[in-house]
DNA sequence: AATGAATGAGGGTTCATTCAT
DNA sequence: TATGAATGAACCCTCATTCAT
């Protein structure tokens, strides 16, 4: 079986084309909105016509969606095996992801077409935010299996608190500090009523690093 | 009749316009999104026309801005004393009053307006989440005082917990059962590796009284 | 009751633009064809802007039904009594209607246009043809009662012929002679068995006329 | 096998291709409209692409011209003798010609376009009105040497009134009775002045037989 | 000869904004 | 002050046509 490489008859489709038209919909939503993404402009930006965008997708909802789709995770850190270190990572992970696209933007610009485009926002979550809530899902429950995580945890609604800090703090409108993924982390391993967080930490301060539990189990694996 | 309101010379401007406006406003940008709230659909379910409008408001951005300033917040439930059930009934509060003004959607909008329009992020800020965060805060900080709450916990890591689950739940495309404040409130209060959910409640636990825990295992999609 | 020539608040609206759009659509339609009409050029011809057009019909249907609506006929002859010459003059009125405002192209837009905007073809039928038929039906009713037709001739059938007498002669491409009325009238008075057409008229000539009948009653009113 | 049609070099054009792209233009100019009929459908609906078409015509008008060349009229119905009993027969031949192929749509595209494409019109004379117009006074001919017609009569005037009947007729938007044809025929066989209708057969009559006149009082509206 | 991709040029419609009354 | 009319600038989409394979 040569991979011959088929190619139908007719002229092939530009990979170039494809390529840039995707991109330039995607900064575009990022940089002005999806209702601002025309569809002049993205053709414009990917170097091609208008109908060389229709020719690829239905419409504009089409050509956004799949540009949502066609958004490509980095790579995903290691994992340790210890938990408090793995989840860390993990949340600056979704960090950079979020921001490497003005990920909040994107999230922005799904919620507000919800009722117009309800597409938008489904292609977002089985292509962006599915994925990564099933990777850290699977994280916690490998932690739990190892007994990092207690067996009767509810690691959903712990999902939810680790993507949603991030969310949450952008909306607030404070800056994120380096540690900022620790403080977060530790709250929801921790607790509020749990162990006491770290001493010294003057009020307002948004990430206080301690580290007590968790780390005594760093070799687990 | 005190009308201590001083007037200018001239025709005064209609007070129930400029109610009706903002309502209006605010309305059609929850309903349709900020790009689809025309300055004619303003006018028109204000029951004015677009120059009495533009007499108020500068432009489009300054109307929607001056809408999101005007948002009355709901009422806040009357505290008890127990952080576990002020919490959650805090959660129940925000939760309505994000449904009752079609709340993602408008977080959307002024994230998705953010690099077009920031006024619009600011004004929420200042006049929707701010306010619900403070809120939430003094009750930690209370809870603090009272000894509920660890005295170097990081408060504001768990501000952005329990506001960011509703997003995260909201985003992952999840039904909110009935019981859905109570995990997350616990995951907060005891983290996940502290007392194993509800019935692991730490010695001297401050709150007691909620027993079953919806042990959700459905996945993200 | 002074004609006080009531004017509501506001701009009052334009009516040179009311009638150049009008006459611009009317002109485009009749010159270019339904589908080449577009909202671009009437807008154009008629020295306004696009919006202005839109302000005044909800689309482009509407716009050219109004057009067709306010096609303005021409002064109706006076009629003399005598049928045989009213229906000649009628018949060039007709011709002169349908010229006057390239009458075919007209029809042939409302018909091509039937299945996609049957309105186009009401409206005309309702402001442009209906009008002319009943004119031509009530003389020949009146021409009827004074005994000028028979009692039992079927008189839509007659109209039929002589409306239709137009289009088919203009279908086959033949010229209009200048007493190509009286050939048609003729034989719808006389039909083709009764009275022999004029002598000598060569074959295929498309307008004989013959005048026995009907002229020893001219002066009958 | 007499394939006796020379074949140039290199591959031959499918003659498949050849008609179903002419049946589908005719389909779709009647069905749409000439400005509705696509390039685009017109080759999907023939099953090839677009350069398949252009391979053949020059462009859009010179496919439609050639659509309505290639356009096959269906089958006479054959000459009784009686040219009351003919005329009826072929006028209901024509009713039926022009509604197997929407017929009055081709009528008015072919109109509508005149001035932009007037070979459409030329060729629609040429292969659709004129045969028929030819067919209809070829009979009438016939019947003047038989002495049904009087020797003088205008048959030109006489065919507008038969062709056109059907075209003002539908134009003012009446149903068409089952005994139309009937009506029509009696007026140019009689007149309106001469025999009253179908009981007034003129002395020597040469046709009889119909008795029943749809004698409809309907108004044109 | 046929294909599928690409193009340039509108077409209809709507919007935020300003003018004239 | 408020009105209704008018504007310029897009925006989404489609079409007739040509290119490259």
């Amino acid at each position: 079986m040569a991979e011959a490489k088929k190619r139908g008859p007719g002229r092939p489709r530009s990979e170039r084309a494809d390529k840039a038209i995707l991109e330039a919909a995607l900064e575009l939503m990022s940089e002005q909105g999806y209702s601002r993404m025309s569809m002049d402009s993205v053709a414009a930006r990917a170097g091609v016509t208008k109908p060389t965008v229709y020719l690829r997708y239905k419409g504009k909802a089409d050509l956004a969606t799949a540009a949502l789709a066609a958004a490509t995770p980095g790579e995903l850190p290691a994992e340790t095996g210890d938990l408090h270190a793995d989840l860390i990572a993990h949340m600056r992970h979704l960090r950079r992801g979020l921001e490497r696209s003005a990920g909040l933007a994107m999230v922005g610009n799904v919620l507000a077409e919800e009722r117009h485009t309800p597409d938008l926002l489904d292609r977002f979550r089985e292509r962006v935010l599915g994925p990564r809530r099933d990777e850290l899902r699977a994280m916690l429950e490998r932690a739990q299996e190892r007994g990092e995580v207690a067996r009767g945890a509810n690691l959903d609604a712990a999902l939810n608190m680790l993507m949603g800090a991030y969310y949450a703090q952008y909306l607030a409108g404070q800056p994120f500090g380096t540690r900022w993924p620790e403080a977060e982390v530790d709250v929801v391993l921790a607790g509020l009523t749990g162990a006491a967080g770290p001493t010294g930490d003057a009020p307002g301060s948004l990430y206080g690093g301690r580290r007590k539990r968790a780390r005594s189990k760093r070799r687990a694996t």
